[in-house]
DNA sequence: ATATAAATGAAAATCATTTTCAATAACACT
DNA sequence: AGTGTTATTGAAAATGATTTTCATTTATAT
């Protein structure tokens, strides 16, 4: 029974042993935050979030912590276009579903939709398989975002 | 007979007259060099290649232009991740076809295909149908990228 | 408890992109 | 062709997200 575990799935803890990584507190920390939102925050969001618990936690070992866990494979790294990166667990909160983003290019909101989500895996799946064939690429990942005009932006102007 | 507008298509002049714009020898520069190659320029790449001819057309003015040719819907810009934005027409040389990305994590090679492209087209159509419904997103555009390990990275390790 | 190397935090550095502002040039009109 | 208006430009400075540096701290194997 490990003392400080107590928010986050334990397994994290193997995850970076598994690795020869140590599990510590300020991973812990970014780690709780990531697995408890839905939104896309930045490093910076982050670094505040964390700040709450753990004011000594600095924002230098958010971004480090964030580079190692997309390195992992815990977390994905998006650019939404608004000059910053952002961050979302790869499996969310009570292991959310596999989705996508509509990106409004106005005002910068992101919408996660799993709509089509089957048929768009599929063609990945089947297009992945083509291309390593065609390009002898070992694909590991893929990105869809669609761009628009969000509900207020296209009403407002 | 404009003298100027020998390489690149003219129809570039009355597209900018009909947004209102200038046509400059900056812009045209600009566009000349995006026009010419095959590859994912950088702001940078393009104010090189443009120094070649026009030494005094400076890197602001690079960023600016490409700014306006992405919102004119002229140029593609795109993050491959490394950090800096690249830029793309958004009709290649020759009218080049509409196509997706394969990008390499490992040395950010990037390569252009068009396999399953209608696929894939079709269905993105019918997504965007569906989301915009849904959403009530206007959407205007879409991304689609692989990740993965090219050809030499994968073998050289 | 101790040793060791990984991880951290504060401050400084980096560097792509943006802003500022005075000078220049495109082009509508003679 | 010349002129006036105003968008566009270029140099320099500013910005701001991210990275690097380096001395200190901490996780964990012994
Ligand atoms: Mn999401
Ligand atoms: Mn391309
Ligand atoms: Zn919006
Ligand atoms: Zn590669």
């Amino acid at each position: 029974m490990r003392s400080r575990h107590m928010g986050g799935p334990p397994w994290w803890h193997g995850r970076f042993r598994g690795c020869g990584y140590r599990f510590t507190v300020p991973r812990q920390a970014i780690l709780d935050v990531l697995s408890g939102t839905l939104k896309h925050l930045s490093a910076e969001d982050i670094y505040f979030a964390v700040h709450k618990t753990y004011p000594n936690v600095g924002l230098t070992t958010v971004y480090r912590t964030l580079e190692l866990l997309v390195h992992m494979g815990l977390v994905f790294k998006f650019d939404f276009g608004d000059g910053r990166a952002r961050y979302e667990l790869s499996e969310g909160p009570k292991g959310a579903r596999h989705h996508h983003h509509l990106v409004c290019t106005s005002c910068n909101r992101v919408v996660d939709y799993t709509d089509f989500i089957d048929e768009e895996v599929e063609l990945l799946g089947r297009t992945e398989k083509g291309l390593s064939d065609k390009f002898n690429f070992k694909i590991t990942n893929h990105l869809i975002q669609f761009y628009g005009l969000c509900d207020k932006c296209r009403n407002s102007q």
